[in-house]
DNA sequence: GTCTATACAGAGATAGAC
DNA sequence: GTCTATCTCTGTATAGAC
């Protein structure tokens, strides 16, 4: 699986700044404050969720004080939204470019191994959207239901027309996408559990490519023994 | 898939207690608020995780005031390790029951099948676990390690006899346990965002039925369509 | 065994000096 | 823009009356 060419390994996130927001310009040091609440944030957020993180421990992972920290976003929930909303940007990337024009099986090989790298890569935002799903999605909800859906149903059209013409075997496409999801996610959200059941030999770097290998095989071949490949 | 027949939708710990564990005897009413708090408790730390539960809300839920659940269960963090203690027990037990001697493709088709019953069943337990591994299993990282590696190991063996048989394609086993673990406990982990995404029509009761069937024709098949079922 | 009252720490947030 | 001090509320836990 050599295309995963990703390298640092789940730091930094892109922080885009919309510009024209609020009403004040920001200096470039606000600007750099910001990045680093919301990179200290991620870490923490992403771990005991909204309600389990606490601003002190947000605090002391950016280097500031709690007040300090409090001058630049003065609510908790100020800095959870911002976090959701340059996550779910990122996240939903790899699906937003799911190419209808493109070749079906490449298509959702790569797209599998996109999904599989930004869980290598970007743990953390796996993780905070996790949380989220796990208590109900109470801060996400309008957006699941609403732009969420409707792009898994533009996705999912496509799917059905590469089945109509017999390009890919029929089954339910809302499932795939879904499959697809938990089995890639599943790396960053449960790590511990995959590293711990893989062992140290196995549990290394190299479980992302396994996963790949593995991944790949699953969605395109199942695991019913082909009669022209035994013996 | 008409195996599916338990009915209640996701109440109802087992709840069994050994006789011998504390010195004292219990009479029949502590047994039973231990219980009502033990429902509750798994209400709330399943959607919150442990440091974002407090016992208000367990008190709440339980309908009694928050030192009388302080006189059943000294610490939070006891009603949390029971709960855990007794979900893992029901959650591993299709693993365990995963049978060597049993027909290959219809053993892996059937362990699918309960992981996701159990989905269904008992979403609270499946999030109470997620939400542990979110974390980094703090409070379970030894069992990780210790009784499920084992555990994981053993059926693993068992996976790859089947293939050097021929019996099932050759795939990388725990990676095929990662995946029937991650694609089932996502329709209860993720249950809002299935929900929201299906939309009212689909995303009814029989979406576990719709899941089943995608999941074992996956695993079974893949997407790549057969040549001789095409056309 | 269950309640009221309360101790005491940690939480989010603000005031005001520098 | 950053800090110390502090307010208020919530949270875990305990004491002691009933």
């Amino acid at each position: 699986m050599p295309p995963i060419k990703v390298k640092n390994a789940g730091k930094s996130v892109p922080a885009r700044r919309k510009s024209a927001a609020p009403a004040k310009a920001q200096t470039r040091i606000q600007r750099e404050k910001q990045d680093v609440i919301l990179e200290a944030a991620l870490d923490v957020f992403s771990l005991h969720g909204f309600r389990g993180a606490t601003i002190d421990q947000i605090a002391e992972q950016a280097g500031m004080s709690k007040p300090n920290l409090l001058y630049y976003f003065p609510r908790k929930e100020e800095i959870h939204k911002r976090l959701m909303k340059t996550m779910l940007d990122t996240w939903l990337q790899p699906l937003r470019e799911f190419d209808a024009e493109g070749d079906p099986i490449p298509e959702i090989r790569s797209y599998i191994r996109r999904k599989l790298e930004m869980a290598r890569d970007f743990p953390r935002e796996s993780r905070l959207f996790a949380n989220e799903m796990l208590q109900g999605a109470p801060r996400l909800i309008d957006i699941l239901e609403g732009e969420l859906k409707d792009l898994v149903d533009e996705k999912a059209a496509v799917l059905l027309a590469w089945m109509d013409e017999g390009k890919i075997a029929r089954t339910d496409p809302y499932h795939l996408i879904f499959s697809i999801w938990a089995t890639t996610q599943h790396y960053a959200d449960f790590d511990v559990q995959v590293r711990a059941v893989l062992g140290k030999e196995r549990g290394g770097e190299g479980r992302f490519e396994d996963a790949a290998r593995f991944l790949e095989n699953l969605f395109m071949n199942g695991i019913v023994p082909k009669k022209q490949t035994v013996g």
